[in-house]
DNA sequence: GTCTATATAGGGATAGAC
DNA sequence: GTCTATCCCTATATAGAC
């Protein structure tokens, strides 16, 4: 399995490096060098929220957990997020962006057998190394479209959205869509209903059997 | 308290029936009851909670929004219900319920694929005909499995942990449990990943174009 | 950047009148 | 069965020292 049991303490190198932009993050020393020292901890913090709003959803999930897993207190977690919301946040521009890279190809014509297969496979390989991530916005859907809805973003193009938007096409035949609707739930069974239940196999050959199912369900 | 709860398992049936404005709930033999017109209000705290939670999630819930929308105040749930968790509680016992009875043909011996894909016909036609109680389900995980840790029960005899029970099982193929896995999220793909999207079908056209797709991938 | 201490709000829950 | 009023606790968030 990719994902690593990691100790809460300690860093794990996910992937996520490229969220800078999105979130305000405070200014760090301004100008002078020093940087190097510590690992950032504004990533450490999203670590441990991450695994902690995986388990017992963000809302049950206090900063005071947080604070404690990591060894410090919760004013501290103030210096590098404005608010608990700006944590999940955080967290949410990975799929966010992703979601937009994948439905880039999209256009406004209705989506083909084909066109769907590749996209489905796409998503199987970006859950499958992003297990986490997903794991914890599939358990935190409510709290999510809260924040969603306070940012006035007018800009639905949540992952989910874009899906529905797809899969409600009326130019699309019925049974199309559900097959492809059906091609995204075997994705998704396979990593998230799942559980524990494959870590015995390697994220190939789970990757490669699945998209032999999802072949089947959109052409077989 | 003196709560004179009748026992929350059995005097609930279904909610979304009732959406029809049915007044044929079964009043308590009171002898005298002048308001003839006052639908159980114990189950019109049901209906209320059973919506909210699944629009804002469980912990985004207060029991002054349930108040407020049923017309009542807070104080007056506490007739009704012990505790917050105790609505949620009554609302999880229906598809708890309905998953002792679907596993109850499992023994130990491992399952086949046979015997699967009946059980996963069972669970399609069900969550066709309660989608709401499961949409609930699917989006206050977190909240319900709290609930689950907290009751005393030491049986974790829920829907989801015998699905992966099973799906763990090393006796069975990997393969086959894929496509077990697989096969159950189909249907959850097709009720609650699929929003609106399918509303111009029937649940008939829904579910017998679900059923050959789950043939497809347990047997294809 | 992290700490101690505190402000403030909201939610769950109870008491007791009616 | 429902109401008013209140208690209590936890959680987010802030202020200011170090």
């Amino acid at each position: 399995m990719a994902q690593t049991t990691e100790v809460p303490g300690q860093g794990n190198q996910d992937d996520e490096q490229r969220l800078a932009a999105s979130v305000a993050a405070p200014e760090p020393p301004s100008g002078i060098t020093d940087e190097a020292t510590h690992v950032d901890t504004r990533q450490r913090i999203l670590d441990v929220a991450l695994d902690l709003f995986t388990e017992q959803g963000y809302d049950g999930t206090s900063l005071r957990q947080i604070a404690e897993r990591l060894g410090v207190t919760k004013a501290a977690l103030y210096y590098h997020f404005e608010s608990k919301e700006d944590i999940l946040l955080a967290l949410h521009m990975r799929i966010h962006e992703f979601g937009q890279k994948a439905f880039l190809s999209m256009g406004d014509e209705p989506v083909t057998l084909e066109q769907w297969g590749a996209l489905v496979d796409e998503i199987a390989v970006q859950m499958l190394a992003q297990r986490k991530i997903f794991l914890m916005h599939e358990r935190n859907q409510a709290a999510l479209e809260k924040l969603h809805n306070e940012a006035h973003d007018a800009e639905h193009d949540d992952i989910q959205n874009k899906l529905r938007q797809v899969l409600a096409d009326p130019r699309v035949p019925l049974t199309d869509r559900v097959r492809m609707a059906a091609s995204v739930g075997v994705v998704f069974s396979g990593l998230v209903l799942s559980g524990e239940a494959f870590d015995e196999a390697t994220d190939e050959e789970l990757g490669s059997q699945l998209r032999a199912i999802i072949h089947n369900v959109l052409f077989g």
